[in-house]
RNA sequence: CGGGGCGUAGCGCAGUUUGGCUAGCGCGCCUGCCUUGGGAGCAGGAGGCCGGAGGUUCAAAUCCUCUCGCCCCGACCA
């Protein structure tokens, strides 16, 4: 250990935010480049190894073949797919000196597509999966987490191709059994749900998302079945109108009180009462968006209502134009742009919404009577309380950190990329595609927040960067030494990865150290139990000891490692 | 991109409001002594273009302008 390159530090770097981040920074896995960028240390590119290696023994048992695609990326295929503009600002972008444009891959289904379209002809070559192990890269637009959310970051990608859908259905179960496996053999517990696809693209899509605070994303899980969905796909269910007498419309002046929060208090009415009207602009044009006060929109549900390419918040100057009104008082009576209404707005009897007038709301707004909607539908943001939409129990929420996802594709890159194949009656077809990612480097963060106590890390042994760490309390004592080099020969050769910390340090700081790398195992060789030709076992996450004679070290470590 | 904050030794920070002598503290690092079961003690030491550029001033870490970087919240995204 004396020669190792093992940094820890004492103090936590005030970057870091997260306990993941501060533990992978002190105990010496990982150093900051740049913001988002990071270099492993030894310690770290082990445990990258082991995470590496856990996956690629699951994809090659799922039929995948490892391949090394190229990071660098002709622009010409993304313009093929149109993903050059539609990827927007988050890819990075490059030119050769004769000025023609490259990117570095954010993703790779482009170009894995081009290399299939090269080779494969026939029926008879399907199915293939090809999958590698690769950096990507992403202009975030805010880095953070340390590891968790990188401008570079490692990814396992795998490609599925098939013939068809059931072809499809095969991989992409085959893929999702096996993200099971890999994530619970790194020690996470995982949770698989329903998500939006983004800008991969594609219809169905699961996250395995690994539970927590920390978590970035929001999920719904039903309590009495096992829906879980992404906020951002969640979908909620139409509620059916009040029944109640339809009132007259009346006006309310209402000065100074624009937000439902206010509302709510000036007028003592429940959020649930009042029909929020939002003015966006969809592709530039302007449309107004009902949904009932106490719920919120969901723009990318909303973005796939209106099929538009960009969604916006309207600035103020376009809500006076279109309502006649400062911020605050638009309502659907009058308004002559689309109207957008969520299943919520829609059920709403006799409900308040602005008068498109300053300092005024509206109250017995009623559907169909008093606006006509150009549209209802779910745009809404799933919340807890809501009816599970597949069996009517109550939904709760979670967050979490996305580890992987698995998209069914179909033919969105083989169509435009013209990746095709003759079926056995000679006719010519697409390809049917699948995509599957890990965020390896994110996992490594994620088993960390899964894993760790005040002290510092608690590797699970299948993914930490050694096993055992022999700690002699002094070096320098004579019996100590020849006691912890026989140990460190005898283990080592037996294929236990061992660390032996040899450095002349103060027990206390050699076992803080172990604590904060978080070894498995920690034997412990010190002057009380030597007398008797003993040393201590200490398992760390549970913190038991034991005291064992030097001589069957051996066989209780094959015990506790397995 | 909007809002907030921070750049001073490897790490954590003080000093900046109110300009003024050689820029400090803790940890870490080096040497020696001592110590050796949970980040010891004593003594000595190395280490700073005070993020960068320009300006104001007799004088700038401190004031002004510009710039670069980093962090947090939001929008956006895996």
């Amino acid at each position: 250990m004396t020669e190792s390159y093992i940094p820890t530090l004492r103090e936590v770097p005030a970057e870091a935010e997260l306990i993941s981040h501060q533990y992978m920074l002190r105990a010496g896995l990982i150093r900051k480049s740049a913001a988002g960028i990071y270099t492993y240390l030894p310690l770290g590119l082990r445990v990258l190894h082991k995470i590496m290696n856990i996956i690629r023994e699951e994809m090659n048992k799922a039929g995948g073949q490892e391949i090394l695609l190229p990071i660098m990326q002709p622009a010409e295929l993304w313009h093929e797919t149109g993903r050059w503009d539609d990827y927007g600002e988050e890819m990075f972008k490059l030119a050769d000196r004769n000025q023609r444009q490259f990117c570095l891959g954010p993703t790779h289904e482009e170009i894995v597509t081009a290399l299939v379209r090269i080779d494969v002809r026939s029926y008879k070559q399907l199915p293939i999966r090809l999958y590698q192990i690769q950096n990507k890269y992403r202009d975030e637009i805010r880095p953070r987490f340390g590891v968790i959310r990188g401008r570079e970051f490692i990814m396992k990608d795998l490609y599925s191709f098939d013939r068809d859908e059931a072809g499809l259905e095969k991989s992409y179960q085959l893929m999702y059994d096996a993200y099971s496996r890999i994530f619970s053999r790194c020690g996470l517990q995982t949770c698989p749900v329903e998500a939006d696809s983004g800008a991969i693209g594609g219809d169905t899509t699961h996250e395995f998302m690994v539970l927590g605070d920390a978590g970035e994303a929001l999920i719904v899980y039903c309590q009495d079945c096992d829906y879980a969905a992404n906020v951002e796909q969640a979908e909620c269910l139409y509620q059916k109108p009040e029944k109640a007498a339809l009132h007259p419309l009346k006006e309310i002046p209402t000065p100074n009180v624009s937000t439902i929060e206010e509302l709510t208090a000036y007028l003592d009415i429940s959020p649930s009462r009042f029909i929020k009207t939002m003015i966006f602009l969809a592709d530039n044009k302007p449309i107004a968006v009902l949904i009932g006060g106490n719920h919120k929109i969901n723009e990318i549900k909303l973005q796939k209502a209106v099929n538009c390419t960009k969604l916006e918040l309207a600035d103020p100057a376009t809500i006076e134009t279109v309502t006649n009104a400062p911020v605050g008082y638009a309502g659907p009576v009058g308004l002559q742009i689309p109207i957008i209404v969520d299943y919520s707005a829609a059920g709403i009897v006799n409900g308040i919404s602005g008068a498109n007038k300053e300092d005024t709301h509206l109250a017995n707004i009623n559907f169909e009577r008093d606006y006509i909607p150009t549209k209802v539908v779910d745009i809404r943001e799933a919340q807890a309380g809501d009816p599970c939409v597949r069996c009517g129990g109550t939904l709760q929420t979670a967050r979490g950190t996305e580890v992987g996802q698995v998209f069914k594709l179909g033919t969105k890159y083989s169509i435009p990329l013209e990746a095709k194949f003759l079926d056995e009656n000679g006719k010519e077809k697409p390809l049917i595609m699948g995509c599957y990612g890990i965020g390896v480097s994110r996992t490594m963060a994620a088993i960390i927040e899964q894993h760790h106590d005040e002290d510092g890390i608690c590797w699970p042994v299948s993914v930490a960067p050694y096993q055992t760490v022999i700690v002699p309390v002094n070096y320098e004592d004579e019996k100590q030494r020849q006691t912890a080099d026989h140990l460190y020969k005898l283990l080592t050769e037996s294929g236990i990865e061992t660390v032996l910390d040899d450095r002349k340090e103060r027990a206390g700081v050699k076992f803080k150290d172990a604590d904060l790398i978080g070894y498995p195992i920690r034997i412990t060789i010190g002057p009380r139990q030597l007398k008797e030709g003993n040393v201590e076992i200490t398992v760390r996450e549970s913190k038991e000891q034991i005291v064992v004679p030097v001589a069957e070290v051996h066989n209780q470590l094959l015990t506790l490692l397995s």
